[in-house]
Order: structure tokens, then C-alpha cells, then sequence
DNA sequence: ATTATGAATTATGAATGCAAAATACCAACA
DNA sequence: TGTTGGTATTTTGCATTCATAATTCATAAT
């Protein structure tokens, strides 16, 4: 019995989640603003029932808290969330670092160092928003060569909680050159496949961001992105 | 404006959640069983709205699998699930360990000891069912020293995961032996609150317990509760 | 002026209804 | 025997409906 190619249908409720994580990511839904299910469910042309499935689906994933009997509002991450947050993503970026280096070859890892130059050179040219998203890429690429989808799911979930906050604090450029510095550390250890070294070099840099990005707390300048 | 008190008013879906996690867990409903909805309705005495936005969060967890349009099967968590699963819970207890060094006092260790001593009771009387229960509950403790919501709940969803696989062979005497050495490291570690050291038994203890809890796909030897 | 009280309104939680898709069934045929 | 084609049944996905709890708003009392 061959397993039959499932044409991938969507569910309504499935894209609902999306498109919601999508406006809460993107600030199109604040903070603990209240999420009116009448009123979203006209603005999405849909009816309540697959509205309501995609909010609990949200609710398990912690972007979004449920009141019974009282409606649900977009989750409120505080200051310590993220800080309970950033020991665990260093520790799933530490795995994967590990498993990364045991499984990659190295057309896997001259792909990653493809990656990483494109970052630096969009350091080079202080371009912060290039510069963001292959961060995020070369993270994601690592993740990536630890076949490991459960990791890679945790780590994705566990971000998107801490991009759902909207008080950390961009990095300034002292931060932002020990960012690149450790990144060049963390690349050349995945090409000597040195797990250990590598698993505790992404625990660090986690562990770093999560001081450096620190939270805006003290002064009021929000502003995303910085992970 | 106090905050009021909550009066923790059930939903019928978490209700359902809940039933249904433990009907997967204790194995009343087996993995690969496919879910007919209305069948469950009528035995639960519920309407399919709440039980179809039950099936989501768990689907979300990951102990559901949700085919579109061809219903819900308790999800089947093969070998190379239960492979990628062990490395994160590994690095779940490696934190863990790290942070209840870090927070917890004299008091919360003594708490962990007792348990420990206990559950080292129950393995002289070669009484595992109670063992395995003590020690759960000494992770457990673990975790709970971290003071990390997050982290607890990520564990809890993992061993969920790896709970509702069925074909974990029971250690056998030598494994327990092992098992039980470890853990007096692993107390001594947290009473002299060596973090880095607690945290790399942890690893290594329940690395260990991946490689000897292994998979029963060479024997038919099926049984339950060994982690 | 501020706080209580109670009716009116609105929103939520859960059941029901309905169209479309999937599955089961069964006969015709190779 | 096994395969195809077509119909009937069941199941799923989503919309709608309904009861009840929560909120709002107006009025009365302190």
C-alpha cells in the first residue's frame, strides 16, 4: 500500500491561524487588545466557528490568552516571559548546534557560510533590516541541518512569542559588533563540526541577545525586530 | 482597581482537552485510531463544536494528527519522533537543572532529597510502579525549582508526546541500576548547586534513557511508563 | 457627585443545520 | 477473482441559531 500524495487542502481554520499570527507578529493586533470575535469574523468574511478553533489554537501556542466568558485578547508577554524565554530558546539553539554539526555535510555548512557572508556584508553596509532577516536565516539554517522538525517547531513557536512582544529594545552598535563577533565564532565552529563547541558558543549568543535586547523597561523605546 | 478574583469557571473544551489527552496517554484511544467525531460526541454526551476545537489544541500539541477533510487520528509518534524528541528533552532538563541551581534555597532541595530518598525506597523494594512514579516526580521538582512556566510546560508537552508512544521497552535491572547511579549524582549535583555539572547530568541521564529505553521494533515487546 | 441597582444590550459557549467532500456499497464488467 | 463506475450514506467544515453570562447604560438612592 504506496502512501497516497495528500494534495495539501486547507482548512479555513488553519489559514485563520496563520493570518492571525501574522497581525499579531506584525502589531496589526496590540498587546491585550481585546479580539472581538464578531467583529473579526466580518472583517475576515468568515463565520465565528473557525474564528474561535484558530484562537485556541493560538491560546496553546501562548500568543494569544483566553478568558473564559469574557473573550480573548492578545497575550500580554512581559518582561519576565522573555526572560524565561531566552534560557530555553539557548538551550534548543544549543541542541541544535550539536545536532547540526553530527549530521551536516559540507554542502550543508558551505550553504550556511553563504548565508553568514551575505549577513556580514549587510553588516558591513550597516544595513539593519537585511541584516535582521539573514540573522534570522542563518539561525534557521542551523535549525535546519539538525533535522530535527520538533526542535525546529519549539524554536519557531518560541520565537514568535518573543516577536509578539513589543517592548525589546533595538541593539546599539556596541551589541550589534558582538552579535558579528560571535557569529564568526559560531561559523567556524560549525565548520570544524565542533558540536560541543558550537552548542555552548549558540548558548552564549542567546544568552547575550537576551541581555543586550534588553527590555525597554527603563526608557520607552520600542522597537522591534532586534532578535 | 484589584484585580478580581477568578473564579475558575471550566470551559467545556478544556474539559475535553484534558479527557481526551488522558484517553491518548492511558492508551484508550490508540495511536493511529481514527476519531469519529459524532461516536465521540455521543459517548462524552457533548456537542462536536467543543470537541472539534478540543481536537485542534491537541493536534497542536502534537498528539492529534488532523487529515483535512478525512477527520482526526491519535497521532502515531514513530521511532524517529521519539529520536528527535529525547535530544529537546535532554536540553529541557539541562536548563532546568541550571536554573533550579540558580533559584532554589536550602529549603526546595531538601524538598527534591525526599523525594529522591523515597523513590530510592521504592527501587531497593524493586517496586516500580511506584519508582517510576517517585521519579517523575523528582524531575518534576526540578522543574519547578527553574520558577520557568514556560519551560515546565514545554516538558510537560514533550513527555506527553513520548507518553503516548507505545512501543517503549521496560528497562531492564541493569538499566535501572544505571538509571539509579545517575540520579545520586544527579542529587548530589543540585544540593552543592553545581549548575553547569547538574545540568550536564541531565543531559547525559536522559540521553542516557533514549539509548536504553530503546525502541522495541526488534522484540514485539511493548510496555509503558519506563521514562 | 458618587455609588448602587436593575433592565437592556451585547458577547460568549455550545448545539444544531446544511452543503460539499469523502467513504461505503454494490452492481456490471474484464 | 478482481476492477471499474456509479449511487447512497456518512462525515467533515463551516454557518447559523439559541441560551446564558457579561457588559453597558439609565435610573434611583445615599
Amino acid at each position: 500500500m504506496t502512501e497516497p500524495t495528500i494534495v495539501p487542502r486547507l482548512n479555513l481554520h488553519d489559514t485563520i491561524v496563520t493570518a492571525l499570527r501574522g497581525m499579531i507578529l506584525d502589531g496589526a493586533l496590540a498587546p491585550g487588545e481585546k479580539i472581538a470575535e464578531r467583529a473579526l469574523c466580518d472583517r475576515l468574511g468568515i463565520s465565528r466557528t473557525p474564528l474561535r478553533e484558530a484562537l485556541k489554537v493560538l491560546a496553546s501556542e501562548g500568543l494569544v490568552e483566553l478568558l473564559p466568558r469574557r473573550g480573548a485578547i492578545v497575550a500580554q508577554i512581559t518582561e519576565a516571559d522573555i526572560a524565561n524565554l531566552f534560557p530555553i530558546m539557548g538551550a534548543l539553539e544549543g541542541v541544535a548546534g550539536e545536532l547540526a554539526c553530527a549530521r551536516a555535510d559540507a554542502r550543508d555548512i558551505a550553504r550556511v557560510r553563504a548565508l553568514h557572508d551575505q549577513m556580514m556584508e549587510s553588516y558591513a553596509r550597516r544595513d539593519e533590516q537585511r541584516y535582521l532577516r539573514q540573522n534570522r536565516q542563518v539561525h534557521e539554517a542551523i535549525f535546519t541541518l539538525a533535522r530535527n522538525p520538533a526542535l525546529f517547531e519549539m524554536y519557531q513557536q518560541i520565537l514568535a512569542r518573543i516577536h509578539a512582544c513589543r517592548f525589546i529594545r533595538r541593539k546599539d552598535d556596541h551589541d550589534w559588533a558582538t552579535a558579528i563577533a560571535e557569529h564568526d565564532e559560531i561559523m567556524d565552529a560549525l565548520e570544524q563540526r565542533d558540536g560541543a563547541r558550537l552548542s555552548h558558543l549558540l548558548r552564549n549568543h542567546i544568552a547575550g541577545t537576551s541581555v543586550r535586547i534588553a527590555l525597554a523597561s527603563l526608557d520607552g523605546n520600542e522597537q522591534r525586530d532586534a532578535v
